[in-house]
DNA sequence: AATGAATGAGCCTTCATTCAT
DNA sequence: TATGAATGAAGGCTCATTCAT
């Protein structure tokens, strides 16, 4: 083996590699079926037979790995809710700090935000986290805060920048934070039919962009 | 026997009528049934065997009723959203046309709207809404019709009235209703756990308020 | 039909009989299956789809007759041992009040009582308790109580009865009730291989007589 | 390796000696955790993920010693016959050859058996014996070679002694044999429970005496 | 020699649905 | 009309067993 070759795979022969990331691999792939399946059928009415044979694996390995349907089911729920935050945070980095256009900037912000809600994945966890929310105790908190927290959170802190700069007026930015998302927002259920349909790109955009202009009639400094 | 004497079992004395009756009963006495055993359990896990349960009739008779655990769904969401929209219609019925005080009518009134959002009927409604939207197709479109679309409708009427009478001002009533709503709903999921916590009510009121607050900043007259 | 005939099934037609008489035939069809496939594979190893497919029932309705494995077996050997004491009384109903040949009639009873023992039906009741008297709590109990209980009752009054009447010398019944059974039955369970094995008549004789004698040595009256 | 580098695993020094042991211990291990877990279990029950749990091995480890479930209870069965055995045989050594108190002799030598007989070690065999006879064939025949045949022998061997002796008066000692047992033993089952229940020291030597002494009347010279 | 990982088969149980009454 | 009874089909989970290491 040559010295510097690899620090997270073992290389060697393909068989040895295949059984140390194969582990790994079997699990990802099981979670990466088990969420297809569920953001598919739902909880209860997805069976551990279609996981399996999504993942291409044996049922037993599903219980080896994860332990159960309802283990399965909350390693999904916060594998998706992981996921979908971190991309929420992405798009928040693009925030700007110090607008040119303060209007087309938040417009740029608001649709990658609302790029994010509108993804097949977004609205799975929020399918999944609304039908079984309340079968599941603790599984909306842990969602919550790995998820919606982190992002009411930036957002704030983003908003509350914008109104130290004198761009915005903002008296409670974690409560206009939260407005700012709800007005953004306000209108995807209706387009996309909970996700069940896709959307006009334009149709969308223009709701996004009244989302904003509301805000910034809201927050923009008086004068 | 006397008119008044059985209020719960239908008299053994008069058939024809009872039968009438009885058969309204058992099928209102099956679709409550259904209606809790869906809102608690979601589509998939409510076994009609609970419902049958619950309502205190045979399995078969669910069958003869209302054919089958689907179109026992169905009925069940159709009655959901008419029985949810006439409590949102009720509530839009108090909407000021020519308000005293504007904010403190506009407040009441969206404290009415936001009552009925979040009754257990109105969450279990949004629950397996969202939940089985994918599953049957034209639910969304048939609960919509009869609910959202009819709340937006009114709602944009009631505030352009009130831009109409120089309250506020309105470009587009139907997106400011929906703005309305959004606002004053935006930070009803997280305080109530997507319906599975109870709310602290002053808490809630200070959240509608302050979307209420928001919205006339918005789209009061500048003047 | 005879006005008479059915007292407790309704006569009628062959259908209604056929339905009313077919709760009771299926019900006792699934009991008669499950005591075939306890004895030859024993609980554990017993499957319910087993006994449904013996009975000519679906699984379905075994759950519905009686719930479950678990009570399935249970009842069982409830009846088990019902029948088996039964035989036992009608075997101990022979036993000579005032014997004639007090040998021949002793060895007759034990005879009687030792074919009880031997049959299918009572060593794999007897196998059963013994491998599941562990894991089912009450069961020993239950069984004993219908069974063994009865038996030696029952035999420690007729040794007692002779002892009265001057045939043996007895001082304590109960005791030497246990020391009739277990000494006509001392080779029983070598001779049939634990129930596993046909037994030769006649060597069976030659050891329940040699068991009575041994008792008659010891309990006949002196002189 | 240093020589003192692992503390807690079998020093890398004494490979062969080491693992020659080590390969027996976990023999030992696994035939010992085997006996556990089908004794508490039950054959069907036991499971190899008990028994290699209980053992402290991998499940490999158990098909690599012992080839598979039912080899590994047909060895669990011949060890448990043999240690039974081999406790009886030195139980059977205390008889006494010239008695002082025949009586008291007998009882104690009967003390002893019985002792042998109602350990959880014994029992649990003759659970398993009971239950899995019909299933594993030769089991119960190979059992008795090593357990109740040399003990028959060996009590009838000693018997006879006592009879050429003078102290007993006995036709065939093989059946005497099996007489005593079944005098001595015929309360064990239901004052154990078959097992189940532990027993009361002086209750137990009651009921063994009242063996003995029905023997006694029954085999003691007649003058 | 010992093990982690994987699997085909099977089990107990429950479900939605339908007859026959 | 309403029901007791029955059933084919699945579902979640576990087991004994075997590779590849």
């Amino acid at each position: 083996m040559s010295p510097a070759e690899t620090t997270t795979t073992p290389p060697a022969a393909v068989p040895p590699a295949a059984s140390a990331r194969g582990r790994i691999d079997k699990r990802r792939a099981i979670l990466a079926a088990a969420t297809k399946v569920f953001a598919r059928e739902g909880y209860a009415q997805a069976s551990v037979d279609m996981i399996a044979a999504e993942a291409g694996v044996a049922k037993p390995t599903i219980y080896n790995h994860l332990g159960g349907k309802e283990n399965l089911f909350r390693a999904v729920m916060e594998e998706a809710a992981r996921d979908s935050s971190e991309k929420v945070q992405a798009a928040l980095r693009s925030f700007p700090a110090d607008p040119g256009d303060l209007r087309a900037d938040l417009v740029a912000v608001a649709m990658r935000l609302v790029d994010c809600m509108i993804g097949e994945d977004a609205w799975a966890l929020q399918r999944l986290l609304y039908a079984e929310a309340g079968h599941f105790p603790g599984l909306y908190e842990s969602v919550l805060v790995t998820g919606a927290d982190r992002t009411a959170d930036a957002l704030a802190g983003r908003l509350a920048r914008l109104a130290n700069a004198g761009h915005l007026e903002i008296a409670d930015p974690v409560r206009a934070a939260a407005h700012f998302q709800a007005l953004i927002g306000s209108e995807i259920p209706s387009l996309t039919a909970l996700g069940s349909r896709p959307i006009d790109a334009s149709t969308l955009e223009r709701a996004v962009a009244a989302g904003v202009d509301t805000f910034l009639r809201a927050f923009r400094p008086s004068r």
